[in-house]
DNA sequence: CTGAAAGCGCTTACAG
DNA sequence: CTGAAAGCGCTTACAG
């Protein structure tokens, strides 16, 4: 090695020789390590240099074994949440790895049928959750610090910016020219469509658009769907020069509809998604939501908690990308 | 405790707690936790009697610090595979479960845009292969044990029994009386597929059947593209009253079809799906196929390839679940 | 604010 | 065939 130090047989810099290279005791290289305070400002930046020129990164499994007590996570999946899609697969990987950096780990808790967690963890990751989920009150009454991925008024929560994210892809439709859209989605009792409906709504209604009863569609979250809701409509009469589909999968469904009904995409009916999915929405204008930050974020909030700290909650932003399914509306 | 020992702090058993009850030391614990040879017999059982009385389960972080030099098992996805499906993710969680009883750590490698996966580690496995897979004769140059999910001639493989699914799905329509029988499946350069496909064809043929060149529908591996197929053959003239889709997501869009096109499941036309996955095929008539056990056999090919053994492949035999979707052809 | 030392639960040469 | 002991890379009272 450059600096004269030998590292540890596996390539990896050990937190031994981080400490001699920057003159101090493992003691104190893990006091940074694990943001301890109590460890002068100038010996802090030391140790920090000297792991930064090792490239060190700390043993998980020594990690493991010295926290003689490591904290258990539990992720809790609402009732009748949809859990081999997509977006789950990517949030939960995302999480796992998130919550390694800190030493914890991961378990999936199994939800009974009265809606309750099966067990109880250290912590605990809340997806799916609707109104009135008994699992908020249940998880506040027994102490156990939680966060909540959606939202909920006096607790700790974290959400991507599903309102915004209706509203630009709405705009951007609007901006093109369209003025008759139609929004296909699923039941409203989910937080997150509920918000992207009305980030829908309301850029219709800042740009003076009434929207009509029938510009809604139900397409269950799914492909198929989206698409016999899609395709009956326009074989009955719509006439809509653009769809905003609540994610991605339904923006797929939507494009093969209109493509079965003769229609094209963009030339003849501009179709926007949500999601931004890998493998999925390559060519589609969506929006893009981040869903790595959505996990990294979860984490820091529980570590609020566990830690004691007041419950506040983070929006992610999202981001429009425009691509190839939308266009100005035609003569 | 019932035996008098203490557990530790943590409420699981040591190695130290079970050697003290085996009247050993952990030494000689380790050797038949790890079934190392040369140790006693009767020692052995002892231990393994202690073991089970404790509950004694060993700690992953304190094994992996131990064998100072984790295997590293490395997962190789083909180019164009899709890894956001059900399957996958299901087998990806099974496998790292399965990787961790042993020690092994799972890493996804990427594949290059040249079929060969990024980089290498001490052992691999190989999903998504088709025919002439790089990936095959590279790793075989490089000497690094792997298992093939799929098959292939004078490798170390393992897959579900998708000749023999395909034969008994069929089968069991031909049971029922059905005479004309629709096959959607995809490409058929997906050995998967192909295999399933050859497993149709051959029940057809020992009943005497001779299939007609339409009869094989091009369902893309996915519910709207198996929808969109069935539709246009039954809007067309199809007449088959039976389906084996290759797939329980082919097999959900193939119901939609039918149901759009005025025809009843099972009462005008039955429908087989393949592969039982959770969440979606709880009404299905489907074969099923046991996901833990593949990623089970896997594992212990692969141990046998590191041990440098002979290669050789096993099958994982899958099962019928005759449900709803089909039933006794009508008139 | 920092160091020396014990300890986490396992594995593995090394003796015998 | 088996035990005693060192060591894996970390954390954490305990002194100072």
């Amino acid at each position: 090695m450059s600096n004269g130090l030998a590292k540890s047989a596996n390539g990896r810099a050990t937190i031994g020789e981080v400490a001699r290279l920057a003159g101090v005791s493992t003691g104190t290289v893990s006091r940074v390590l694990n943001n301890r305070n109590g460890v002068h400002a100038r010996t802090r930046q030391a140790v920090l240099s000297a792991m930064q020129s090792l490239e060190y990164r700390p043993d998980q499994a020594a990690r493991e074994l010295s926290f003689r007590q490591t904290t258990k996570v539990g992720l809790s999946v609402g009732l009748g949440s949809r859990r081999l899609i997509p977006f789950f697969m990517l949030f939960l990987e995302h999480l796992i790895t998130e919550l390694q950096i800190d030493g914890y780990r991961l378990e999936e808790i199994p939800t009974r049928k009265d809606g309750l967690p099966e067990r109880l963890t250290d912590a605990m990751i809340l997806h799916g959750a609707h109104d009135d989920d008994p699992r908020i009150h249940y998880l506040q009454k027994q102490k156990i610090p939680f966060v909540l991925v959606g939202h909920c008024e006096g607790t700790r929560w974290v959400m991507p910016d599903d309102y915004n994210g209706g509203l630009e892809a709405t705009r951007h439709l609007i901006r093109l020219g369209h003025k008759e859209i139609l929004h296909v989605s699923g039941l409203m009792n989910n937080q997150t469509f509920h918000d992207r409906y009305r980030g829908f709504q309301d850029a219709l209604k800042e740009a003076g658009i009434k929207p009509k009863r029938d510009w809604l569609l139900d397409g269950d979250f799914a492909t198929l769907a989206a698409y016999r809701a899609v395709r009956k409509a326009y074989e009955k009469d719509a006439k809509a020069s653009a769809i905003f589909a609540a994610s991605d999968e339904m923006a797929l469904g939507t494009i093969a509809a209109l493509e079965d009904v003769g229609l094209k995409v963009p030339l003849d009916v501009s179709v926007v998604g949500f999601d931004d999915l890998p493998e999925i929405s390559e060519k589609l204008t969506t929006v893009r939501q981040d869903i790595q930050a959505l996990a990294a974020r979860a984490v820091a909030l529980l570590k609020e908690g566990l830690r004691g700290e007041a419950v506040r909650h983070e929006l992610i932003p999202v981001q429009l990308m425009v691509r190839g399914t939308t266009a100005r509306k035609r003569g």
